[in-house]
DNA sequence: CGCCGAGTTGAACTGAATCAAGAAACGTGG
DNA sequence: CCACGTTTCTTGATTCAGTTCAACTCGGCG
Protein backbone atom coordinates (compact mmCIF):
# COMPACT_ATOMS: atom_id res chain seq x y z
CA UNK A 1 0.00 0.00 0.00
CA UNK A 2 2.95 2.23 0.63
CA UNK A 3 3.46 2.18 -3.06
CA UNK A 4 -0.26 3.01 -4.25
CA UNK A 5 0.50 6.12 -1.69
CA UNK A 6 3.35 7.39 -3.29
CA UNK A 7 1.54 7.16 -6.50
CA UNK A 8 -0.52 9.18 -4.75
CA UNK A 9 1.68 11.46 -3.93
CA UNK A 10 2.97 12.26 -7.00
CA UNK A 11 0.28 12.53 -8.93
CA UNK A 12 -0.58 15.71 -6.76
CA UNK A 13 0.93 18.53 -9.42
CA UNK A 14 2.53 21.38 -8.04
CA UNK A 15 4.96 19.95 -5.45
CA UNK A 16 7.99 19.46 -5.04
CA UNK A 17 8.76 15.61 -3.73
CA UNK A 18 11.70 15.84 -2.27
CA UNK A 19 10.37 14.71 1.04
CA UNK A 20 8.52 11.65 0.14
CA UNK A 21 11.07 9.33 0.89
CA UNK A 22 11.15 10.80 4.45
CA UNK A 23 7.56 11.22 4.52
CA UNK A 24 6.59 7.88 3.81
CA UNK A 25 9.17 6.36 6.56
CA UNK A 26 7.35 8.17 9.26
CA UNK A 27 3.87 6.51 8.02
CA UNK A 28 2.42 3.68 9.27
CA UNK A 29 0.01 0.72 7.49
CA UNK A 30 -2.53 -0.47 8.83
CA UNK A 31 -5.51 -3.12 7.83
CA UNK A 32 -9.08 -2.33 9.75
CA UNK A 33 -11.46 -4.83 9.49
CA UNK A 34 -15.21 -4.36 8.16
CA UNK A 35 -17.23 -3.04 11.03
CA UNK A 36 -14.45 -2.03 13.47
CA UNK A 37 -14.01 1.15 14.73
CA UNK A 38 -10.69 3.76 14.41
CA UNK A 39 -12.41 6.24 16.72
CA UNK A 40 -15.21 6.57 19.14
CA UNK A 41 -17.16 8.93 20.93
CA UNK A 42 -15.23 10.49 23.59
CA UNK A 43 -11.96 8.97 22.46
CA UNK A 44 -8.63 10.41 20.85
CA UNK A 45 -7.42 10.08 17.50
CA UNK A 46 -3.87 12.23 16.98
CA UNK A 47 -3.46 10.55 13.35
CA UNK A 48 -4.05 11.55 9.97
CA UNK A 49 -5.59 8.88 7.94
CA UNK A 50 -5.24 7.98 3.75
CA UNK A 51 -7.35 5.16 2.60
CA UNK A 52 -5.99 3.29 -0.41
CA UNK A 53 -8.65 0.69 -0.20
CA UNK A 54 -12.34 0.14 1.50
CA UNK A 55 -13.89 2.93 2.90
CA UNK A 56 -14.17 4.69 6.05
CA UNK A 57 -17.49 6.58 7.82
CA UNK A 58 -17.27 9.57 10.18
CA UNK A 59 -20.63 10.15 11.93
CA UNK A 60 -21.70 11.41 15.38
CA UNK A 61 -25.06 10.67 17.27
CA UNK A 62 -26.74 13.01 18.53
CA UNK A 63 -29.05 12.80 21.65
CA UNK A 64 -31.78 11.10 20.62
CA UNK A 65 -29.59 8.19 19.22
CA UNK A 66 -29.86 9.48 15.18
CA UNK A 67 -26.58 9.16 13.25
CA UNK A 68 -25.69 12.22 11.38
CA UNK A 69 -23.00 11.78 8.87
CA UNK A 70 -19.40 13.73 8.48
CA UNK A 71 -17.56 12.47 5.62
CA UNK A 72 -17.38 9.12 3.93
CA UNK A 73 -13.57 8.40 2.93
CA UNK A 74 -12.83 5.81 0.02
CA UNK A 75 -9.89 5.32 -1.94
CA UNK A 76 -7.68 8.37 -2.32
CA UNK A 77 -9.11 10.27 0.41
CA UNK A 78 -8.22 11.86 3.92
CA UNK A 79 -9.74 11.23 7.35
CA UNK A 80 -8.94 12.11 10.25
CA UNK A 81 -10.14 14.06 13.49
CA UNK A 82 -8.59 17.04 13.30
CA UNK A 83 -11.01 18.97 15.62
CA UNK A 84 -9.51 17.82 18.68
CA UNK A 85 -6.35 17.26 17.80
CA UNK A 86 -5.15 20.60 18.99
CA UNK A 87 -7.31 21.25 21.98
CA UNK A 88 -6.49 17.67 23.55
CA UNK A 89 -10.47 17.25 23.93
CA UNK A 90 -12.14 14.05 23.23
CA UNK A 91 -14.02 13.47 20.25
CA UNK A 92 -17.34 13.49 19.39
CA UNK A 93 -17.13 11.40 16.50
CA UNK A 94 -16.75 8.35 15.43
CA UNK A 95 -14.82 6.80 12.74
CA UNK A 96 -15.98 3.29 11.23
CA UNK A 97 -15.21 1.25 8.56
CA UNK A 98 -17.80 0.29 6.31
CA UNK A 99 -15.43 -2.44 4.14
CA UNK A 100 -11.96 -3.87 5.13
CA UNK A 101 -9.75 -0.74 5.07
CA UNK A 102 -5.88 -0.04 3.98
CA UNK A 103 -4.96 3.01 5.22
CA UNK A 104 -1.62 4.55 5.54
CA UNK A 105 -1.28 7.08 8.46
CA UNK A 106 0.72 9.17 10.37
CA UNK A 107 0.83 11.97 13.14
CA UNK A 108 1.36 15.62 14.30
CA UNK A 109 4.88 14.91 15.19
CA UNK A 110 6.05 14.24 11.40
CA UNK A 111 3.64 16.77 10.19
CA UNK A 112 6.01 19.42 12.53
CA UNK A 113 9.71 17.55 11.68
CA UNK A 114 8.65 17.56 7.95
CA UNK A 115 7.81 21.28 8.32
CA UNK A 116 10.62 22.11 9.46
CA UNK A 117 13.18 20.43 7.32
CA UNK A 118 11.18 20.75 3.81
CA UNK A 119 9.71 24.28 2.85
CA UNK A 120 7.18 22.16 0.06
CA UNK A 121 5.94 19.94 2.87
CA UNK A 122 4.47 22.97 3.82
CA UNK A 123 2.91 23.59 0.73
CA UNK A 124 1.31 20.03 0.36
CA UNK A 125 0.13 20.14 3.65
CA UNK A 126 -1.57 23.35 3.14
CA UNK A 127 -3.29 22.53 0.30
CA UNK A 128 -4.65 19.36 1.71
CA UNK A 129 -5.80 21.85 4.84
CA UNK A 130 -7.04 23.93 1.78
CA UNK A 131 -9.16 21.47 -0.30
CA UNK A 132 -10.79 20.21 3.02
CA UNK A 133 -12.16 23.90 3.78
CA UNK A 134 -13.22 23.95 0.36
CA UNK A 135 -14.65 20.89 0.27
CA UNK A 136 -16.81 21.68 3.16
CA UNK A 137 -17.94 24.97 2.20
CA UNK A 138 -18.68 23.20 -1.13
CA UNK A 139 -21.12 20.54 1.36
CA UNK A 140 -22.63 23.96 3.25
CA UNK A 141 -24.08 25.87 0.37
CA UNK A 142 -25.05 22.38 -1.03
CA UNK A 143 -27.33 21.74 2.46
CA UNK A 144 -28.75 25.28 2.20
CA UNK A 145 -29.85 25.06 -1.17
CA UNK A 146 -30.64 22.07 -2.86
CA UNK A 147 -33.93 19.52 -1.72
CA UNK A 148 -33.73 16.11 -1.68
CA UNK A 149 -33.55 14.86 -5.73
CA UNK A 150 -30.82 17.30 -5.92
CA UNK A 151 -28.68 16.40 -3.00
CA UNK A 152 -28.52 12.89 -4.04
CA UNK A 153 -27.68 13.98 -7.32
CA UNK A 154 -24.46 15.55 -5.87
CA UNK A 155 -23.86 12.96 -3.39
CA UNK A 156 -23.48 10.85 -6.77
CA UNK A 157 -21.11 13.43 -8.65
CA UNK A 158 -18.92 13.64 -5.42
CA UNK A 159 -18.99 10.01 -4.55
CA UNK A 160 -19.45 8.00 -8.03
CA UNK A 161 -19.05 4.67 -6.81
CA UNK A 162 -20.23 4.62 -3.46
CA UNK A 163 -24.18 4.96 -4.05
CA UNK A 164 -23.99 0.88 -4.02
CA UNK A 165 -20.91 0.55 -1.35
CA UNK A 166 -22.79 2.62 1.50
CA UNK A 167 -26.37 1.62 2.93
CA UNK A 168 -29.00 3.66 2.27
CA UNK A 169 -29.12 4.83 5.85
CA UNK A 170 -26.43 6.46 5.56
CA UNK A 171 -26.37 8.08 2.16
CA UNK A 172 -29.39 9.47 3.69
CA UNK A 173 -27.95 10.37 6.97
CA UNK A 174 -25.24 12.29 5.08
CA UNK A 175 -27.69 14.61 2.42
CA UNK A 176 -29.94 15.19 6.14
CA UNK A 177 -32.99 13.61 4.63
CA UNK A 178 -34.89 10.77 5.87
CA UNK A 179 -34.04 6.76 4.38
CA UNK A 180 -37.46 6.82 3.26
CA UNK A 181 -37.47 9.85 0.82
CA UNK A 182 -34.34 8.57 -0.43
CA UNK A 183 -35.80 5.22 -1.65
CA UNK A 184 -38.27 7.63 -2.92
CA UNK A 185 -36.00 9.66 -4.80
CA UNK A 186 -34.28 6.98 -6.25
CA UNK A 187 -37.05 4.93 -7.83
CA UNK A 188 -37.73 8.75 -9.33
CA UNK A 189 -34.42 8.58 -11.08
CA UNK A 190 -34.54 5.31 -12.29
CA UNK A 191 -37.77 5.68 -13.88
CA UNK A 192 -36.39 8.95 -15.36
CA UNK A 193 -33.67 7.26 -16.85
CA UNK A 194 -35.49 4.33 -18.38
CA UNK B 1 -6.42 49.13 14.25
CA UNK B 2 -3.05 47.38 14.39
CA UNK B 3 -2.77 47.64 17.95
CA UNK B 4 -6.00 45.65 18.16
CA UNK B 5 -4.63 42.94 15.71
CA UNK B 6 -1.72 42.60 18.06
CA UNK B 7 -3.57 42.70 20.91
CA UNK B 8 -5.61 39.81 19.56
CA UNK B 9 -2.95 38.17 18.49
CA UNK B 10 -1.25 37.58 21.66
CA UNK B 11 -4.18 36.61 23.17
CA UNK B 12 -4.17 33.44 21.40
CA UNK B 13 -2.43 30.79 23.41
CA UNK B 14 -0.27 28.37 22.75
CA UNK B 15 1.88 30.18 20.66
CA UNK B 16 5.11 32.20 20.58
CA UNK B 17 5.15 35.51 19.22
CA UNK B 18 8.42 35.94 18.17
CA UNK B 19 7.03 36.40 14.48
CA UNK B 20 3.99 39.26 15.68
CA UNK B 21 6.08 42.22 15.10
CA UNK B 22 7.24 41.35 11.39
CA UNK B 23 3.91 39.90 10.76
CA UNK B 24 2.38 42.94 11.37
CA UNK B 25 4.65 45.08 9.13
CA UNK B 26 3.66 43.20 6.30
CA UNK B 27 0.40 43.71 6.76
CA UNK B 28 -2.42 45.98 5.39
CA UNK B 29 -5.18 48.19 6.95
CA UNK B 30 -8.32 48.83 5.18
CA UNK B 31 -11.77 50.93 5.87
CA UNK B 32 -14.25 49.26 3.85
CA UNK B 33 -17.51 51.29 3.79
CA UNK B 34 -21.19 49.96 4.66
CA UNK B 35 -22.66 48.21 1.82
CA UNK B 36 -19.77 47.73 -0.71
CA UNK B 37 -18.11 44.85 -2.13
CA UNK B 38 -14.58 43.17 -1.04
CA UNK B 39 -15.43 40.52 -3.50
CA UNK B 40 -17.79 39.55 -6.24
CA UNK B 41 -18.50 36.39 -8.00
CA UNK B 42 -15.96 35.58 -11.00
CA UNK B 43 -13.03 37.85 -9.19
CA UNK B 44 -9.99 37.12 -7.43
CA UNK B 45 -9.10 37.41 -3.95
CA UNK B 46 -5.87 36.34 -2.23
CA UNK B 47 -6.03 38.03 0.59
CA UNK B 48 -7.12 36.65 4.03
CA UNK B 49 -8.64 39.23 6.55
CA UNK B 50 -9.05 39.45 10.03
CA UNK B 51 -12.15 41.96 11.00
CA UNK B 52 -11.10 44.88 13.70
CA UNK B 53 -14.28 46.47 13.52
CA UNK B 54 -17.29 46.43 11.31
CA UNK B 55 -19.16 43.08 9.98
CA UNK B 56 -18.79 41.23 6.79
CA UNK B 57 -20.64 38.35 5.09
CA UNK B 58 -19.78 35.91 2.24
CA UNK B 59 -22.24 34.52 0.41
CA UNK B 60 -23.44 33.27 -2.90
CA UNK B 61 -26.30 33.49 -5.71
CA UNK B 62 -27.77 30.34 -7.07
CA UNK B 63 -29.22 30.25 -10.65
CA UNK B 64 -32.57 31.76 -9.33
CA UNK B 65 -31.03 34.56 -7.88
CA UNK B 66 -31.31 33.61 -4.04
CA UNK B 67 -28.50 33.94 -1.89
CA UNK B 68 -27.45 31.85 0.42
CA UNK B 69 -24.94 32.85 3.50
CA UNK B 70 -21.31 31.05 3.89
CA UNK B 71 -19.93 32.76 6.86
CA UNK B 72 -20.48 36.09 9.00
CA UNK B 73 -16.92 37.76 9.98
CA UNK B 74 -17.85 40.07 13.39
CA UNK B 75 -14.56 41.61 15.40
CA UNK B 76 -12.30 39.41 15.78
CA UNK B 77 -13.15 37.05 12.74
CA UNK B 78 -11.13 36.19 10.10
CA UNK B 79 -13.01 35.89 6.16
CA UNK B 80 -10.52 34.85 2.79
CA UNK B 81 -11.48 33.44 -0.02
CA UNK B 82 -9.47 30.12 0.68
CA UNK B 83 -11.17 28.15 -2.03
CA UNK B 84 -10.17 29.36 -5.55
CA UNK B 85 -6.69 30.62 -3.92
CA UNK B 86 -4.78 27.64 -5.00
CA UNK B 87 -6.40 26.68 -8.10
CA UNK B 88 -6.32 30.28 -9.07
CA UNK B 89 -10.03 30.10 -10.06
CA UNK B 90 -12.93 32.83 -9.81
CA UNK B 91 -14.10 33.35 -6.78
CA UNK B 92 -18.49 31.94 -6.66
CA UNK B 93 -18.81 33.72 -3.59
CA UNK B 94 -19.37 37.60 -2.54
CA UNK B 95 -17.98 39.37 0.30
CA UNK B 96 -19.63 42.22 1.37
CA UNK B 97 -20.08 44.91 4.20
CA UNK B 98 -22.61 44.70 6.42
CA UNK B 99 -21.89 48.26 8.44
CA UNK B 100 -18.22 50.37 8.01
CA UNK B 101 -15.61 47.55 8.58
CA UNK B 102 -12.01 47.75 9.19
CA UNK B 103 -9.82 45.03 8.50
CA UNK B 104 -6.46 43.83 8.53
CA UNK B 105 -5.37 41.98 5.35
CA UNK B 106 -2.32 39.95 4.48
CA UNK B 107 -1.24 37.88 1.47
CA UNK B 108 0.02 34.04 0.59
CA UNK B 109 3.09 35.54 -0.19
CA UNK B 110 3.76 36.87 3.41
CA UNK B 111 2.50 33.56 4.81
CA UNK B 112 5.09 31.73 3.18
CA UNK B 113 8.19 34.19 4.27
CA UNK B 114 6.97 33.89 7.64
CA UNK B 115 6.66 30.08 7.16
CA UNK B 116 10.08 30.01 6.48
CA UNK B 117 11.47 32.13 9.28
CA UNK B 118 9.62 31.27 12.26
CA UNK B 119 8.07 27.64 12.91
CA UNK B 120 5.75 29.49 15.38
CA UNK B 121 3.71 31.11 12.58
CA UNK B 122 3.40 28.17 11.06
CA UNK B 123 1.71 26.45 14.32
CA UNK B 124 -0.18 29.95 14.52
CA UNK B 125 -1.70 29.24 10.69
CA UNK B 126 -1.82 25.87 10.80
CA UNK B 127 -4.48 26.16 13.67
CA UNK B 128 -5.88 28.72 12.15
CA UNK B 129 -7.34 26.30 9.45
CA UNK B 130 -7.68 24.14 11.84
CA UNK B 131 -10.15 26.12 13.44
CA UNK B 132 -11.70 26.68 10.73
CA UNK B 133 -11.99 23.64 9.52
CA UNK B 134 -13.77 22.74 12.69
CA UNK B 135 -16.44 25.42 12.77
CA UNK B 136 -17.28 24.38 9.03
CA UNK B 137 -17.69 21.01 10.44
CA UNK B 138 -19.81 21.53 13.41
CA UNK B 139 -21.77 23.93 10.97
CA UNK B 140 -22.72 20.85 8.78
CA UNK B 141 -23.58 18.82 11.81
CA UNK B 142 -25.96 21.20 12.72
CA UNK B 143 -27.65 21.86 9.35
CA UNK B 144 -28.05 17.84 9.55
CA UNK B 145 -29.35 17.58 12.84
CA UNK B 146 -31.74 21.17 14.01
CA UNK B 147 -35.06 22.25 13.00
CA UNK B 148 -35.62 25.95 12.51
CA UNK B 149 -35.97 27.01 16.28
CA UNK B 150 -32.42 25.00 17.18
CA UNK B 151 -31.02 26.32 14.47
CA UNK B 152 -31.63 29.90 15.45
CA UNK B 153 -30.57 29.37 19.18
CA UNK B 154 -27.39 28.16 17.73
CA UNK B 155 -26.97 30.77 15.37
CA UNK B 156 -27.05 33.26 18.69
CA UNK B 157 -24.90 31.05 20.45
CA UNK B 158 -21.89 31.51 17.83
CA UNK B 159 -22.90 35.33 16.92
CA UNK B 160 -23.98 36.55 20.54
CA UNK B 161 -24.23 40.37 19.26
CA UNK B 162 -25.31 39.78 15.55
CA UNK B 163 -29.42 39.03 16.05
CA UNK B 164 -29.59 42.84 15.77
CA UNK B 165 -26.71 43.90 13.26
CA UNK B 166 -27.84 41.45 10.73
CA UNK B 167 -30.72 41.89 8.18
CA UNK B 168 -33.13 38.91 8.88
CA UNK B 169 -33.31 37.67 5.57
CA UNK B 170 -29.17 37.06 5.87
CA UNK B 171 -29.41 35.11 9.17
CA UNK B 172 -32.64 33.07 7.34
CA UNK B 173 -30.45 32.44 4.52
CA UNK B 174 -27.38 31.76 7.12
CA UNK B 175 -29.66 28.69 8.70
CA UNK B 176 -30.93 27.61 5.66
CA UNK B 177 -34.74 28.70 5.87
CA UNK B 178 -37.37 31.40 4.66
CA UNK B 179 -37.30 34.88 6.10
CA UNK B 180 -40.97 34.74 7.75
CA UNK B 181 -40.29 30.91 9.44
CA UNK B 182 -37.18 33.03 11.04
CA UNK B 183 -39.40 35.95 12.01
CA UNK B 184 -42.11 33.09 13.60
CA UNK B 185 -39.57 31.00 15.22
CA UNK B 186 -38.46 34.71 16.92
CA UNK B 187 -41.60 35.24 18.02
CA UNK B 188 -42.13 32.27 19.63
CA UNK B 189 -38.51 32.53 21.58
CA UNK B 190 -40.12 35.30 22.79
CA UNK B 191 -43.16 34.52 24.50
CA UNK B 192 -41.65 31.46 25.99
CA UNK B 193 -38.65 33.96 27.38
CA UNK B 194 -41.80 36.25 29.28
C1' DC C 1 -46.64 63.77 4.69
C1' DG C 2 -46.08 59.94 1.85
C1' DC C 3 -42.92 56.69 0.23
C1' DC C 4 -39.87 52.78 0.88
C1' DG C 5 -37.55 48.86 2.75
C1' DA C 6 -37.68 45.67 6.59
C1' DG C 7 -40.27 42.84 9.27
C1' DT C 8 -44.74 40.55 10.52
C1' DT C 9 -48.89 37.96 10.04
C1' DG C 10 -52.38 34.98 7.86
C1' DA C 11 -53.94 31.24 4.88
C1' DA C 12 -53.12 27.75 1.71
C1' DC C 13 -49.97 24.55 0.05
C1' DT C 14 -46.27 21.06 -0.27
C1' DG C 15 -42.01 18.35 0.17
C1' DA C 16 -40.41 15.51 3.19
C1' DA C 17 -40.95 13.10 7.79
C1' DT C 18 -43.13 9.73 10.25
C1' DC C 19 -45.50 5.55 11.12
C1' DA C 20 -46.51 1.03 9.81
C1' DA C 21 -46.15 -2.97 7.11
C1' DG C 22 -44.26 -5.90 3.81
C1' DA C 23 -40.48 -7.51 0.39
C1' DA C 24 -35.80 -8.45 -0.67
C1' DA C 25 -31.09 -9.44 0.40
C1' DC C 26 -27.80 -11.26 3.42
C1' DG C 27 -25.35 -14.20 6.55
C1' DT C 28 -24.96 -18.01 9.58
C1' DG C 29 -25.36 -22.46 11.21
C1' DG C 30 -27.22 -26.90 10.47
C1' DC D 1 -26.74 -25.69 -0.13
C1' DC D 2 -30.83 -24.71 1.97
C1' DA D 3 -33.67 -22.73 5.92
C1' DC D 4 -34.31 -19.19 9.03
C1' DG D 5 -33.64 -15.05 11.30
C1' DT D 6 -31.96 -10.50 10.80
C1' DT D 7 -31.00 -6.50 8.63
C1' DT D 8 -31.80 -3.42 4.67
C1' DC D 9 -34.84 -1.47 1.49
C1' DT D 10 -39.36 -0.33 -0.46
C1' DT D 11 -44.04 1.13 -0.48
C1' DG D 12 -48.34 3.25 1.15
C1' DA D 13 -51.01 6.35 4.14
C1' DT D 14 -50.95 10.11 6.99
C1' DT D 15 -49.10 14.11 9.25
C1' DC D 16 -46.48 18.21 9.84
C1' DA D 17 -42.80 21.70 9.69
C1' DG D 18 -41.71 24.97 6.93
C1' DT D 19 -42.56 27.36 2.27
C1' DT D 20 -44.98 30.35 -0.55
C1' DC D 21 -47.82 34.09 -1.71
C1' DA D 22 -50.06 38.07 -0.44
C1' DA D 23 -51.39 41.64 2.38
C1' DC D 24 -50.37 44.47 6.12
C1' DT D 25 -47.61 47.20 9.89
C1' DC D 26 -44.03 49.94 11.34
C1' DG D 27 -40.25 53.20 11.53
C1' DG D 28 -37.15 56.15 9.15
C1' DC D 29 -36.24 59.78 6.06
C1' DG D 30 -36.35 62.84 2.02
Amino acid sequence: MFKEFSEYLEKIDGVDYDFVEEFIEGCKYQIIPKGSFLLKEGGYLKDIFWVGQGLLVKYSIDTEGKKHVIQFAPENWWIAEREAVFLGNPSKYYIESIEETKVISFDEELVLKLHKKYPTFNKFHYRLLQNHIEHLTTRILFLLSLNAEEKYLQFIKIYPDLSLRVPLDMIASYLGIAQESLSRVRKELSHKRV
